[in-house]
DNA sequence: CATCTGATG
DNA sequence: CATCAGATG
């Protein structure tokens, strides 16, 4: 049985204030593992629309206040070449991109502490990988994958990829997954069950919430993975890490929960939280942060 | 021989500060008829480079402060129906709006006190009215034209569709000048002569000063034009309407003067003054003023 | 370095 | 209602 968390009516509904001065402390954790060892390892995701508009945003103070070992960025939406200078180098990290062929479409960035015993790019699926979608490191004693999943698009233009998609990232996981334990974080854009959006009856035939892009997740679970979020809180409502910008939802918490934390089985007894960073502001999802005892 | 104005070395560069809040009395005016008339018509011209933005900027408040009969904007960018309220209906101004086919491209609008006798859309030329570049407003004593002259484009790629313009604009300037006398303002896209630019040296190959757009001009002017202000000013330099917004132009005056009001000859018995207001922002161009007493 | 559109989300 | 690109100026 998971450890269940205390749920309270008031953290059902996290009360946002964009204008709010977050402070360091506000971020402390004691989290610790079931067996009670404490975090060593701070992984944070935030899916950022557009890293120079988030830059612009003050996005980058995510470090000043998570000072996480790991720090991955999607919708970077920027080829490398026209990065600014404080995104391609950040003091104390490592920094890792990759880009969409298409210019200013989607993108991925990793930054580490640690410099990784190796990084790959894409996942040796040309088509996908051309989007600049997935970036790999490996570390000592686990892989971390970091992605931006394929959006099925309005009208789901694009659900045809996005089912392209899902069984082959599955593949190279579980591929990984026998070598060494994973984590893998980011925007898989399908909230998986119907705790996991405001609005779930309106939205079945919406990008996000298909039965396809669901039953996908459901079978990367199958496969070994776990949900970090739902693992540690199954029943808790209304946490959501995306808010449209359209009709004030971010406000009013019509949200859905689009970004994630999937580990492996095996890493579960080292598992000390996961949180969906609600204070943090600069881009249309807001971060979340994993904390590991590795 | 023109009445030269009084020049000094100060007011030749004028100094322009764009957080200075301006205020409705260094918009006054006592300027005369060279025999002695005040004003009683004014009328303010102002390229906004897209209503919308300019409307975000505070640029209605030109109203307030210059408290004009007859409003002209060019370079609208908005269709009729995109039109937000605030410019579509303006409290004690009729108006009236041109429309490029083409979203969000050029567009001209005419706000008056009086309302007109009669108000035409274009000028009967079918190529350059589908770009919504020309509206005349008839009154008892003269015709006003405002418009907006296709600009010759980045490496001149289309001074071909300008230099068709010159000639067919300037015919239909003629025949109305046969009825009526005539005001015509708005951006010309053209500086006169080497006193009309910051940089005339390096512009001759560029839209805007090449030799067959200054030659339109001079055209224009001996079919029984006159530039309103070079005609009162006729030495005075470093005087612009247009600054582009790259490197810092507006503030350095490193400018064009592509914004005229050109009457038929017969108006200059009346014409008291013709202003450019660099205090007033809300677009890469600045607002002009024309005084007459008609 | 601004405005705009149109694609994308 | 945001991001971006690309056209336009």
């Amino acid at each position: 049985m998971p450890p269940k968390r205390k749920q309270t009516a008031t953290d059902d509904a996290p009360k946002q204030n964009p204008n709010k001065k977050v402070k360091k402390e506000d971020f402390d954790s004691d989290a610790k593992t079931k067996d009670g060892e404490p975090w060593n390892l701070k992984i944070v995701s935030w899916n950022v629309d557009g890293v120079r508009a988030w830059l612009k945003k003050d996005g980058m103070s995510v470090l000043e206040v998570e000072d996480p070992d790991i720090l991955c960025l999607q919708e970077t939406k920027c080829s490398e070449k026209k990065l600014p200078d404080e995104i391609k180098n950040v003091k104390g990290y490592k920094s890792y991109f990759v880009e969409a062929k298409t210019e200013g479409y989607s993108g991925v960035a990793l930054y580490s502490k640690v410099e990784p015993i190796s990084v790959k790019y894409g996942f040796d699926e040309k088509e996908h990988d051309d989007e600049g979608r997935c970036i790999t490191a490996e570390y000592e004693n686990f892989y971390l994958v970091t992605t931006y999943v394929p959006n099925a698009g309005k009208g789901l233009m694009t659900l045809e990829k996005r089912m392209d998609w899902d069984p082959k990232f599955r593949k190279y996981l579980k591929e990984l997954d026998e070598k060494k334990p994973v984590i893998m974080c980011g925007d898989l854009n399908v909230s998986h069950k119907e705790i996991d959006l405001a609005n779930p009856k309106g939205n079945k035939k919406n990008a996000g919430f298909t039965q396809e892009e669901r039953d996908g997740f459901t079978e990367l679970l199958n496969a070994g993975f776990v949900d970090s979020f739902r693992h540690l809180y199954p029943d808790k409502e209304k946490q959501y890490t995306f808010w449209t910008y359209m009709m004030n939802c971010r406000a009013r918490n019509i949200g859905w929960r689009l970004d994630y934390f999937v580990i492996s089985e095996r890493l579960v007894p080292q598992l000390c939280d996961n949180l969906i960073r609600t204070s943090l502001y600069g881009s249309d999802h807001c971060p979340i942060t994993l904390l590991m005892h590795m």
